[in-house]
DNA sequence: ATAAACCTTAGAGTTAACACCAAGGTCAAG
DNA sequence: CTTGACCTTGGTGTTAACTCTAAGGTTTAT
C-alpha cells in the first residue's frame, strides 16, 4: 500500500502520515525501489490506535508513550499505562475547571446586557470591565 | 510611569506591555526625549481592563475588539459587545462539551485497568485502544 | 509520448501569548 | 567616573499538530 491509499483509507492527509513518521508514531515496513513508502496491516491497525488515542483525548506525545508500552507489553506495567491516563484526566479536568470558570463570568456578563441596538454608553459589561470591583453588582 | 514602574504595579512584565503595544492594546501617552515609554493613569485603567477582560477568558484579539468599542461607545452598540460576548461563550461551551467527552472516556478507560505492577500483556486500557471497537464492553 | 496523478525531500507558515537575548543607550548614586 | 539598574529595537524561541510550497522524480493511462 503506498502512502496514498492508506491516507484515504483512515481518512487523514499524506502530509499527516509523514508527519507521524517524524515523530516516531508509524514508519512504513518498508520503501518501493524508486523510494516510496509502503505500508501493509499492521501499520492500519497502528494507525488506528493512534487515531483512537486521539479520539480519547491523548496528545501525539502520549500517544508515542503508550506506543511504546503497547509494542513490549511485558516490559511495561499496567502501572505505567493507567499514571498516562490518570495524569491526562487530571489534566483535562484542570482545564474543563478553568473554562467553567470562563463560562461563569461569561454568562453572567451577558445576562446583564440588554444587547439592543443603542449606544453602548451605558453597556453592563463594559462597565464592569472597568470597574475595579468588575465581579460584583 | 516608565515600563518598570507600571510593569511592577500591574504584576506583568515589560514584555508583555510591549507586546501589548504591537498589538494595538495599549500604547505609551508619551515618549521622554531618550525615548522612554512613558505612561498615565489612563494607561493604567486601560491595562487593568485588558487583564480583567483576560481573567474571564477574552483572548486578546477579542480585548481588542472590545476595546475598540470602549474608545467611543457612542458609535457603537450593546448589541455589538453582546455579540462578542456570546460568541465567547459558544466558543467556551463547545470546548468544555469536547473536554468532557474526553474526560468521559478517560475515566471510564481508567476504571477499568487494574493500575497494578504486573505486565501490560493484558491491559485493558491498551485493548481498548487497539480494538476497533474501542468504545463498548 | 505525454499528461495526470502520484510520490520524494526539505523547509516555511499557521496560532496565541508571550519569554528571552544581544547590543547598545540612559540615568542616578556613590 | 563608573557601576548598576533601567531602557531601546529587533530578532529568535516556545508548543501542537499539522498544512502548504517548491522543485523535482515515477507511474499509469490514453
Ligand atoms: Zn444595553
Ligand atoms: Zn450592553
Ligand atoms: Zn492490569
Ligand atoms: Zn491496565
Amino acid at each position: 500500500m503506498k502512502i496514498g491509499e492508506l491516507a484515504r483509507l483512515l481518512g487523514v492527509s499524506t502530509d499527516t502520515l509523514r508527519y507521524y513518521e517524524q515523530h516516531n508514531l508509524l514508519s512504513p515496513s518498508a520503501r518501493s525501489e524508486s523510494g516510496y513508502r509502503l505500508y501493509d496491516q499492521t501499520q492500519l491497525k497502528q494507525m488506528q490506535f493512534i487515531l483512537r488515542a486521539k479520539e480519547v483525548g491523548f496528545s501525539l506525545k502520549e500517544t508515542s508513550e503508550l506506543l511504546q508500552i503497547k509494542v513490549d507489553k511485558n516490559q511495561h506495567s499496567c502501572e505505567e499505562v493507567k499514571g498516562i491516563t490518570l495524569q491526562k484526566l487530571e489534566l483535562v479536568r484542570a482545564r474543563i475547571a478553568e473554562l467553567q470558570c470562563f463560562e461563569k463570568s461569561l454568562s453572567k456578563l451577558a445576562k446583564r446586557c440588554c444587547g439592543g441596538q443603542e449606544s453602548a454608553d451605558f453597556c453592563s459589561i463594559l462597565t464592569a470591565l472597568e470597574d475595579v470591583d468588575g465581579t460584583h453588582k
